[in-house]
DNA sequence: CCGCTATAGTTGAGAGCACAAGCAATCTAC
DNA sequence: GTAGATTGCTTGTGCTCTCAACTATAGCGG
């Protein structure tokens, strides 16, 4: 019994697993260590500097992120903390609770952007072509969950 | 300032972040719900069964899972309790605590292999051709920390 | 032999996340 | 209206993982 080999799904698989744990780890790390923000603090502020007004749902931001209404809260707790992102309540729907982006949040991911793009680019472009990089992002947009979700606004 | 848009690294590496976590989060839950396995449970499992004499040093196994030697203590401390692994020592390196698959280990390994292979070929099969697969697995291989590891053996 | 450094492993503290339960506001149907 | 379902968000709890500190062993140069 022991002997028997367990038979298991091809390289791709694998790969995705461990081409992502190491380069998020990568990526997050120096994050974390050059600027105090974990890649979701980054992908957060990112995600509300290109929102319409700075602001979203947290539930939308629940959805971009790829975390758990319970995950955005903690996390805007921490960005709130430090003053980069604010509460504003929503006029039509006083359920909604908005994350919009502060100037500081703003400058901080200025800041944060510089370090992180050298270091993506590091990773990416110097081991891929754009047309390697173009084929990547294509086969794997095919995932699920690899799609931007729509955001809705609050209609005032 | 705020109005300022911040350029980001284009998509093929949103990609990989999101079809991963989306992708290992699916199958991961999966082997938890049917069989109370984690991901790194399974793969550690997956590793010793392949190993010689199903057995590897911790700190080998901890490369392979991309995990810190602490995480691997943490990750066997349950799959001990579960009688999946046993210790062993190492003859000649008194330092060195091998991770050993039991019988009801390597039981539990084919039961969660089916179901998982099964998740597997759902996501990926149904997803890609076969070409398709290679390209991915040749495009995520050049990715730092997705080649295997090399494991020593304790001399005897 | 004696340090000295490197390596294998464990442990304590803390971060980040999910799940489940709960509250408040809103929507739907009678 | 108002009862029930739904939605947005928060909080309690527990898991997994890392980092830093620690023990124990190994191997080296004197």
């Amino acid at each position: 019994m022991l002997s028997e080999q367990v038979q298991v799904a091809p390289q791709a698989w694998v790969a995705l697993l461990r081409a992502h744990a190491a380069t998020t780890r990568q990526l997050s790390a120096l994050l974390v260590a050059e600027h105090g923000l974990t890649i979701n603090d980054f992908e957060a502020l990112l995600h509300l500097s290109r929102a319409e007004e700075h602001r979203m749902r947290r539930v939308d931001l629940a959805g971009e992120l790829l975390l758990t209404a319970s995950g955005v809260t903690r996390l805007l707790d921490g960005l709130e903390a430090a003053g980069f992102v604010e509460r504003a309540t929503c006029a039509s729907d006083r359920r909604v609770v908005y994350a919009v982006l502060t100037e500081a949040g703003a400058a901080k991911l200025h800041e944060a952007a510089d370090s992180h793009v050298s270091a993506v680019r590091a990773l990416f472009h110097e081991r891929y072509t754009e047309d390697e990089l173009g084929q990547l992002g294509t086969l794997l947009a095919r995932l699920p969950g690899a799609q931007d979700a729509a955001g809705e606004v609050c209609s005032p």
